[in-house]
DNA sequence: ATTCGTAACGCAAATTATTTGCATTAAGGG
DNA sequence: CCCTTAATGCAAATAATTTGCGTTACGAAT
């Protein structure tokens, strides 16, 4: 009487993959506020009340589409040095997160009410990232960073500038934000 | 033909007052995601169409009455000197913002999709808040800080950890972002 | 004050989304 | 290969959202 676990493949994997497709597919297509759960039903070809069982509602998927689209399928650049390294990475975030459909992901991740899902997972690709720049430079025998701090110095403004729309995230902005960062 | 304008009065200010308000008492009682249109609607005395033909949806809704809360009623406090003054709207900011009320106050602002609406507006106390805290320590004669470096500095990290959940927002966290925006 | 034009509302019907009970399918262990 | 049961499909029941239309009541102008 071990029970059984979650089930995780053939079918169940499929239709995971189909309705994730889907979203995808609808979130490049028409606006987020006109997606449905019927609407993606239908596209992957499922009924809709196997998505409502096994999401619950349309924000937990979309949450849960966001948080597998930011996941980043490669480490961070090697630029060969530190500061190369943390622009690199700082750039592309800004880059990535202030598009329309970025903005509209990380909306989609905070929007998911329980603290303990998507969100933490989501920021720990971040902490992950640094830490492994960190690292490097360790190994370099460069002067370490502390990880916590810069994410505060650097990340944490770009997404609050991105969130609330108060203003630009340009790579000059950054770059100023880099500096600050290393004094 | 220059026709009617938006109105204000009378019965249109009362149903917002009633909507509002009832979302409020709500969100004390109840899990946020429970909350339904036509739940407000009862509550408020008034038809559910009513609600959708104002707000358009619940989402839009719960941000219009986030924004409204979040609003100060009153200026900052004056502590009679600039690191005290700061001391105390950041803290007080943490911890109105890091209560569970408080953290679905920010993801409700954030989660209305027009970046041109309630997102701005709410942030802006913010920058109002900080402005005249540097206008005083200017009539003070003190040394004048930034207004939008402070933000990045202090209010940006303490938005992204509540919104993110990645640790907790102490005092004694915000004492030492405030130490690092003194440097 | 009274009248007039119309924005905002209430009501109820129509549509659409969500939930739920039950039968069926297919993982995964024995 | 069989057995248990998680996961799905289907369809009915419930709930939310939209919409048409008649009514109310701002607000402007007379």
């Amino acid at each position: 009487m071990s029970r059984e676990m979650v089930r995780q493949g053939g079918r169940s994997a499929r239709i995971q993959k189909a309705v994730h497709e889907a979203s995808r597919a609808l979130l490049e297509e028409i606006d987020r506020s006109k997606i449905t759960v019927p609407m993606i039903a239908e596209r992957a070809g499922v009924t809709p009340s196997t998505i409502y069982r096994r999401w619950g509602t349309l924000t937990d998927l979309l949450a849960d589409v966001a948080v597998e689209r930011l996941r980043p399928v490669t480490g961070p650049e090697d630029t060969g040095s530190t500061s190369g390294d943390l622009e690199a990475f700082v750039l592309q975030y800004a880059e990535e997160m202030s598009s329309p459909v970025g903005r509209a992901l990380l909306r989609d991740v905070m929007a998911e009410a329980q603290s303990d899902g998507a969100t933490i997972r989501c920021c720990q690709y971040t902490y992950d990232h640094l830490d492994e720049i960190a690292a490097r430079a360790a190994a370099r025998g460069e002067a370490p960073f502390d990880v916590p701090e810069m994410i505060d110095r650097t990340v944490a403004p770009i997404c609050y500038h991105i969130l609330f729309g108060d203003r630009d995230v340009s790579s000059d902005y950054c770059r100023t934000l880099l500096q600050r960062a290393a004094a």
